[in-house]
DNA sequence: TTGTAGGCGTTATCAA
DNA sequence: TTGATAACGCCTACAA
């Protein structure tokens, strides 16, 4: 039963009739200790319930054993498996983890560096593509860094994600076997490596299947629901029409099926379309959608092993880790209807 | 251009000419020193680039200023919303928040709690309506904390939420009010507050609409989608069916809006269906489902104004603050169809 | 194998 | 109005 104030090393001292010194060597460098008193520290920890206050240990240590996760949206559908790759490969090195949330607010992000440079977290990984804290500060003195998902634009941070390229060939190239020859990219983007990268891939799968440019419809989107329901929108404008929607994420194939929906088609028949990311939405939207899946805890797991072994090895330069997706066959792609 | 190690108070004393305990003076009670000295100590902060470092202020005040937010699943989409409002009205008191993610597991729960009786957070807001910390430490000293979402059962610690009952009933009405008479309810537990409560509501509807308890068909479910599912082949293998579904989350009503839709049914026509809590989820399905909206921002205000109101005064009692919430009507509800 | 003592960066007390 | 100084709890040379 512990009393009021909780124990310090000097409880554990006086019951074990120690010295502080021991106690302390008795935790973190055992051998060093006689058995016999090890086991009195011992017994005196559990008595007190002592546990290490962490703020002075970190103190004098100059570093703790928290690595802070920033994220700018807790609600993206990629955030929380990924989370738990890295929390598990965390947890294995004896490091703990803490989630920061920056609304995308530059402010908040500053909040958070403080948070760093006052030594309360040892690395950081970034969960987005932008600066997280305003352009003045970014790279200055930020603690050993991965990013995840989308790499940081201009910064010599790791990254570790998706084959981006890869992925959406897959994608196209499953749209290309199914018989699609017009097909629209929904989603490129002019400042979002992340999608450049999948325009790219769907680029490669045309080329080699001698799509003449003119078959292919691009436009432009951020990635989200309302976006992809526009491009649908902008795309019904024009003479000809795509018999394959290829988007650059779920949210965007989410948005185009809701488009098309609202049109009146009936899907898969009329149209197909294909996602990428995998979220859990994808299961539940109707036709359910095929996609691209992310590794999504083999991400988390490899960036925090990558930011781990940054910390104690002399500073490494960039990385970046890119992994494979697979392709996930649902209801949402047909072979096209002759019109 | 800060130099290759944090500055301390003492970079700045040098600078500004001062001893340290003037620093600090002119940064915690800027009334207490002179106008000039101040301006000197100002620019020997710029200069510096000094921020104070929160693990050695903490150590020396016995106490942080960060609340640890728990969650045992990053991923629910109750709690982004929430999260918004706790984080917001923490920083109007200045005090900032991290989260802490147990994905339901005692011993991650235990680790969090090492955290908080280091001292690194000063105020505990649990996500969850079991006990955080396995069963033996619970309430044993515990800093200030406040409940969301679903109470902790069988604990002191004061709960900030939905009014569950008039929830329900406002959700229960709404049917009777379309006309139907035989109705489901899906998703009573025998242990969880939440769903006992919103079953409550619903019987008050009825019993006020005097509808027999032979036209209640009422089925557990724990609250997921797959329970959902579960519930529909459950209930199709009775000879009487229900006209309407109220069903405890909306995930369970996505879940019976599947196995309907799977069963070959026109809804909303054959089957008018109702959820709780509003999740971005219930736009997407098809049709859009009526729901009752969770005033979540709302809720994490309220709940982090009461924590830091514990935090300063003298130890409150239990308080229980429940929000109404309100109905959103989209398309899963029509008039019964004559069977 | 063990103990003594200095210092990590702050804040607060007490004098000046 | 200011400055010296003693903690806060811990780790780690350095001595014994």
């Amino acid at each position: 039963m512990p009393d009021s104030a909780p124990a310090t090393i000097e409880d554990v001292a006086r019951i074990a009739e120690v010295s502080i010194a021991t106690v302390s060597r008795a935790i973190h460098t055992p051998d060093k200790v006689a058995k016999s008193t090890r086991q009195r520290v011992n017994q005196a920890i559990a008595i007190t319930g002592y546990t290490t206050n962490a703020m002075a240990r970190s103190l004098r240590m100059g570093r703790s054993n928290m690595i802070l996760i920033l994220a700018p949206d807790i609600g993206d559908p990629n955030f929380s498996s990924t989370l738990i790759g890295l929390e598990n490969e965390a947890r294995a090195h004896g490091f703990g983890v803490l989630i920061g949330h920056t609304q995308n607010d530059p402010e908040r992000g500053l909040e958070y560096l403080k948070f760093l440079s006052s030594g309360q977290a040892t690395g950081l990984v970034l969960f987005t593509g932008h600066e997280p804290f305003g352009h003045q500060v970014v790279g200055q003195r930020l603690p050993p860094s991965v990013a995840v998902f989308e790499p940081v634009f201009g910064s010599k941070i790791s990254y570790v994600g998706v084959d981006d390229v890869a992925g959406a060939r897959k994608a196209a190239e499953h749209l290309l076997a199914a018989g699609h020859r017009s097909i629209a990219f929904i989603g490129d983007s002019k400042t979002r490596l992340g999608h450049q990268r999948r325009r790219q891939g769907f680029d490669i799968a045309l080329d080699a299947a001698r799509i003449p440019p003119q078959q292919r419809f691009v436009l432009e989107g951020e990635g989200t629901i309302e976006s992809g329901r526009l491009a649908v929108e902008q795309l019904f404008m024009r003479d000809t029409l795509p018999t394959a929607f290829m988007c650059v994420n779920d949210a965007t194939a989410v948005g185009v099926l809701n488009g098309l929906n609202a049109r009146g088609y009936d899907l898969p028949h009329d149209f197909s379309v294909i996602g990428f990311d995998d979220v859990p939405q994808a299961t539940y939207v109707n036709p359910a959608l095929t996609t691209i899946r992310q590794p999504r805890t083999a991400i988390g797991r490899q960036a925090m092993s990558l930011l781990i072994k940054s910390l104690s090895d002399r500073p490494t330069e960039r990385q970046e880790i890119l992994l494979m997706p697979d392709l996930i066959v649902r209801g949402s792609v047909t072979a096209p209807v002759r019109r």
